[in-house]
DNA sequence: CTGTTAACCTGAGTGC
DNA sequence: TGCACTCAGGTTAACA
């Protein structure tokens, strides 16, 4: 579920049912994700009040209210392949793999759900400063750092293919297998490019269109998840977008050639023979 | 260093 | 219905 859209859909569909709430219990019922909750989480976190929320890649945060009036102490979420969060009721019906309760002071709670457990769920304290989880990120695709010059510089002398290169969370971030397969469509590139032959002109453009891509999938999400409270975790919501993913076979819908599709670093890669070069 | 692969884990879907 | 098998939106550790 979680790409970078989906995850700042989901950020800012939380942020109105948690910011001003205090962190009454942490309520652990499965430690073992990604990394393990440490045990140290639940003191870390109760008594704590959200003052915001942001983030960084797909990595969610939590802000919370300082102690010392300055430190931003922050708790870390990561959705992984299958997460998801939902605020409810205090007394909503538990289900399988709803593996955290961050119990709020108003009657509800913020549940963490992951069947695979891929995801991760870590306290973040100020005094460590930047968590090394953040240390080899790229630049955010919003931001200025993020541009054409940034991705031919970044990537001359590679020979690896540039959508593994576009995915490479050390390059850029949130550009997961749906949005690089999207984007390198619609800037005509073929994903087997070795990344370092890739012009700065295809860069250029390349740039622009995981820009596009994504900020149109964060409008769409924000409709179709709009009672994210409710929290029955709609799906789908990029589906009727989309030119190649899950599209093999199918006619391109700019020139009508069926959709190749191959496997690069063991992810699908759908592209378009006749459009992308 | 770069590039590729396996691994983490469960559930859904497919084919026999 | 059951079983065996494949695949999945992410990321990192371990390799060559």
């Amino acid at each position: 579920m979680p790409e970078l859209p989906e995850v700042e859909t989901i950020r800012r569909g939380m942020t109105p049912h948690v910011v001003g709430r205090t962190i009454a219990k942490v309520i652990v019922r499965d430690a073992r994700l990604r990394w393990p909750i440490p045990l140290h989480f639940a003191a870390f976190a109760e008594g704590r009040r959200v003052i915001s929320t942001s983030r960084r890649g797909k990595y969610l945060l939590l802000h919370l209210e300082p102690l010392d009036g300055v430190s931003d102490d922050k708790i870390i979420i990561h959705l992984g392949m299958s997460g998801r969060v939902f605020v409810l009721d205090a007394n909503h019906a538990l289900l399988k793999h709803d593996h955290l309760d961050l119990v709020l002071d108003d009657g509800r709670v913020l549940r963490y759900h992951d069947p695979r457990r891929f995801g991760a769920v870590l306290p973040w304290p100020a005094a460590e400063g930047e968590h090394a989880l953040m240390q080899t990120m790229g630049p955010e695709p919003f931001s200025d750092a993020f541009s054409g010059d940034y991705l031919f510089a970044k990537s001359r002398g590679k020979t690896a293919a540039v959508k593994t290169f576009l995915m490479d969370g050390g390059v850029v971030v949130g550009a997961g297998n749906i949005y690089a397969a999207e984007s390198l469509f619609r800037a005509g590139i073929r994903p087997t490019r070795p990344a370092g032959k890739v012009t700065r002109a295809e860069f250029t453009l390349l740039a622009a269109k995981v820009r596009e891509v994504l900020l149109e999938a964060i409008t769409q999400g924000g409709t179709t998840l709009r009672d994210f409270a409710g929290a029955d975790g709609a799906s789908g919501y990029f589906q009727q977008d989309l030119y190649v993913y899950g599209r093999e076979g199918l006619p391109c819908r700019v020139c009508g050639t069926p959709i190749k599709l191959l496997r690069l670093g063991n992810r699908q890669s759908c592209y378009c023979p006749q459009c992308q070069h």
